[in-house]
DNA sequence: AATACTGGTTACTTTATAGTAACGGTTATT
DNA sequence: AATAACCGTTACTATAAAGTAACCAGTATT
């Protein structure tokens, strides 16, 4: 989806999609929600990602301004993600997916089958 | 995003995600609306989709239960795809991810710098 | 001097997604 | 018999996303 980044249509679904549709971006805005949260804490929180994706994608999300960095000069380093107002509004679309996907759920496609017996 | 198919996680934000995010079914989806479109409505609506990749897409939805295929014994064969429920419940969705879009336009990233200049 | 902490980077491999171009099957029309 | 319409399939290639494992830099403590 970087090339949908280059030739950018004029669809906006497409562009949005293309910005967010990746296997973890959605996941770290929800895990960040209203706070910030440090680098570790991220990680903590989305056991499974491995460091290296998570600071490509936290570095993809700042500069389509998602997320603000902010590097506190401590020892050890701290640093902290913030979603920026463009990330906040994404937070209740991403509800209703979440919402959509519980409704819905697709085990193996199973059928509401109509008649219950024999 | 086919793993995430397979090892289904616990989040169901990440299984919308791996069922939705790819280049093309968000687009397919708003184009359908509620209505029914043959395939080749929609291939002309999506110019730019590859014939086979439009196919793989639809297959996937319809085996994902977001539309459903009906094929006419006519000749030429006619064959038309209609969203489901569950695919018409992404309408709305997708309506706040387009004004999302359109609304944080990231057009190489400006800012809204806040004087106008003197 | 070695170890530990945090927040990364680097080089490389694996897997998934998208794309191209040619072909196939059915039936009607010319 | 060839052509055209429609809805695909097939084999192959190209590109992008994700994953692995090792490494690095600054500072503090032992």
């Amino acid at each position: 989806m970087k090339q949908a980044k280059l030739n950018r249509c004029r669809c906006p679904l497409a562009n949005a999609i293309a910005a967010l549709g990746n296997k973890w971006k959605p996941v770290i805005i929800i895990v960040i929600k209203n706070r910030s949260l440090r680098f570790g804490e991220i990680a903590a929180r989305i056991r499974v990602i491995s460091r290296k994706v998570l600071t490509d994608q936290l570095k993809e999300m700042v500069a389509d301004g998602l997320l603000t960095r902010q590097e506190f000069k401590e020892l050890p380093t701290r640093v902290e993600y913030r979603l920026t107002e463009k990330g906040i509004a994404l937070l209740p679309i991403f509800s209703l997916l979440e919402e959509w996907e519980t409704k819905f759920v697709t085990e193996g496609n199973m059928q509401m089958s109509i008649s219950p017996g024999k």
